[in-house]
DNA sequence: TGCACGATTCTCT
DNA sequence: GAGAATCGTGCAA
C-alpha cells in the first residue's frame, strides 16, 4: 500500500486494512497472511494508548513519526505485537494494533516458528498479536521499519465487504476506564482465523 | 537503582 | 476460568 492509506482517520485505515495482505521476505523464505482482525489506538487522549498524554519515549517514538511505519513492541516478557503508525494528524502518536491473520503463504515456515503448533491446526498459527509475529518472525528489529518500502510490507489484497465486518470493544485493555467501552476493534465477521469469538453478538 | 506491571499465550483444572 | 512464564519500560525514590 503507497503512504497515503495510511495518512487517514485511524479508524477508517484499521477497517480498510482487513482483507489486505502482510508480506514478510526473510532469509527463511517468505510467509504472508490476510489482515482479519485490527484494533485502533487514537494517540493523546486514548488511555488505553501506550501514546497516552503524549507519551514519547523510546518505546512510543516510531508512533510520532512517518505513517506506514511498523510499531513492534514486547509485551510480558516474551511476545511482540506488530502495529502500523497511522492518522491524518502529521506527529500524532496514532497507530493500529493487527491482531489476527488468516496464513496464505509460507505455512511450513511459520508452524516451524511456532513452537509445538503442527499445519493441522492452521489459525493457530496466527490468531493472536502474539501467535502472528513469532509466525511471521516479527521482532523489535522490524519496529521502526517502512512497510511502503521494506522486508516487511503490506499488499492491497482483496478489499474486503462493509458487510462481512464486525466492530467490537477492544480486548484485554480493562486498565482504560471508559476507552476500554470504545468499539475500535475490527473483525471479519465470519472468519475461523480470529483472536477470539469474544464480544461478538 | 528498584519495582510493579502489561494492546499475551499456554497449560491445567 | 485460573495461574504461570518472563523482561523492557515508566516512574518513584
Amino acid at each position: 500500500m503507497e503512504r497515503e492509506f495510511y495518512e487517514r482517520d485511524t479508524l477508517t485505515v484499521a477497517r480498510d486494512l482487513l482483507g489486505r495482505t502482510i508480506v514478510h521476505e526473510t532469509s527463511e523464505g517468505a510467509t504472508a497472511g490476510i489482515i482479519v482482525e485490527t484494533e485502533a489506538y487514537k494517540g493523546p487522549e486514548d488511555k488505553a494508548s501506550h501514546a497516552y498524554a503524549n507519551l514519547r519515549t523510546g518505546r512510543t517514538e516510531v508512533q510520532f513519526g512517518p505513517k506506514g511505519h511498523a510499531y513492534v513492541y514486547l509485551i510480558y516478557g516474551m511476545y511482540y505485537c506488530l502495529n502500523v503508525a497511522s492518522g491524518e494528524v502529521p506527529g500524532k502518536p496514532e497507530a493500529i494494533l493487527v491482531r489476527a491473520l488468516e496464513p496464505v503463504t509460507g505455512l511450513k515456515i511459520m508452524a516451524r516458528r511456532r513452537i509445538d503448533v503442527s499445519d493441522d491446526r492452521r489459525p493457530n498459527l496466527t490468531n493472536g498479536p502474539g501467535k502472528l509475529c513469532m509466525a511471521m518472525g516479527i521482532s523489535t528489529r522490524q519496529n521502526g521499519a517502512d512497510l511502503c518500502a521494506s522486508p516487511l510490507h503490506i499488499d492491497a489484497g482483496v478489499p474486503m465487504d462493509k458487510a462481512c465486518i464486525a466492530q467490537t470493544a477492544r480486548i484485554n485493555v480493562d486498565y482504560a476506564e471508559e476507552w476500554r467501552y470504545l468499539r475500535w476493534r475490527f473483525l471479519i465477521h465470519d472468519s475461523v482465523f480470529v483472536s477470539t469469538r469474544q464480544q461478538i453478538s
